[in-house]
DNA sequence: ATTTGACTATTTTGGAATAAAAGTCAAAAG
DNA sequence: CTTTTGACTTTTATTCCAAAATAGTCAAAT
């Protein structure tokens, strides 16, 4: 595994990352193989594990560029002067945009592979996290400016996200044969319907 | 398969449903054979299929039980002459008692099962439009008292009970090893919490 | 510091043999 | 005619195993 930062490194770390996104994209974790990430950069399998640790860790790192990437865009909206209550609203939506990329990237079921491969698991778990807080800090804004009432904002902010996220599963595992989620644009329009609802009554019932 | 019915018949009926229940409730619908459900009231295997076409028919009679009786339960508390919010609230609590029952029946990981078997996921369906419409009777029920403000009943029962069927799903395939589901007395405060709190912010959201 | 071929270890796959349970039916019992 | 059953066939689940595929390691080379 790869210690010094040098330029040289980050440049393959990120060819290597690259290219995993383009196969897990493809084929999911189960079915792309290390030699093929391999190959598409015209490198050794060995080479791969010079710079990171399993296969896992790819993924877990192609997931976590993502999440990032949204987090960002979520400090954008979290940041601008507008009304609490679009701040959620863009949330919903944003979020659902998220789920599209992980699910193409993964071909993950939500059921079989969060609970078995324990990094993965661990990650989702912290972006939870980061989630909650960014909704809790949405919250507080709106408390702040009188357009919610003042109740825990903490316990609030943990059942939006804890709720969407069953929305999210439950839909999602609708009519699913085997362990790979097709997103269909019937669930997607499905998805979209639920959570906007959803997101419309909980400001409805947190408004002051 | 049983045509007639008479007296005698619906006694042996009882008792299968009764015995098969039992054996469902320790042991599930995929660990119960034919043969034990039989043994438990000294009767051939060969027998039970004049009564019953198959397992799952079995299974499904037990399952339907459970529910006419939450039904009746329910219908009660329609007619009784209490806040429409009451009715509510109440209906939330009833519902996670017969998830209990269903689960210890059954063993089953809706996952799984569900989506496999026809017939049950039949039964589950009917039974879910049934919810909804009794949702919808209290909901125009509440609009009728000015409780509620008049918008589209339907999609907000719908949505309602949607989205509480979300929330059990989740949380009840929460760190499920195998494909059974045990119902821990954690999950149990959980649900009930998350549920609660789903039903109160609801009811603001949509109080007139 | 980085790369790799050759290696080992682990997982997955497929298939055949076996066991177990589902489901059928003709004949018997009441 | 209704109900019951032992003996039967069919279907499904389990086990075992060998072969193939893939993950992951490491000493040597660049």
């Amino acid at each position: 595994m790869v210690e010094k930062d040098s330029d040289r490194s980050q440049v393959k770390l990120e060819q290597i990352l690259t290219a995993a996104q383009k196969r897990f994209g493809h084929y999911g974790l189960s079915k792309t193989a290390m030699i093929d990430i391999a190959n598409d950069i015209g490198m050794s399998k060995a080479s791969l594990y010079y710079y990171f640790k399993d296969k896992e860790t790819i993924f877990t790192a192609v997931m976590e560029r993502e999440q990032v990437l949204f987090v960002h865009e979520m400090r954008k909206i979290i940041d601008a002067p507008v009304k609490a209550e679009q701040k959620l609203t863009e949330y919903v939506n944003l979020r659902i945009a998220l789920l599209q990329k992980m699910l193409t990237l993964g071909k993950f079921s939500f059921g079989s592979l969060m609970e078995i491969k324990p990094q993965i698991h661990c990650l989702l778990q912290d972006f939870n996290k980061e989630e909650k807080k960014m909704i809790g800090d949405i919250l507080d804004y709106g408390v702040k400016n009188k357009e919610f009432s003042a109740e825990t904002t903490h316990k609030h902010a943990e059942f939006f996200i804890d709720t969407l996220l069953s929305i999210r599963k439950k839909i999602l595992s609708e009519h699913s044969d085997e362990d790979t989620i097709e997103f269909s644009p019937h669930k997607y329009q499905k998805l979209k319907e639920q959570t906007n609802m959803f997101a419309s009554i909980f400001i409805k019932g947190i408004t002051a």
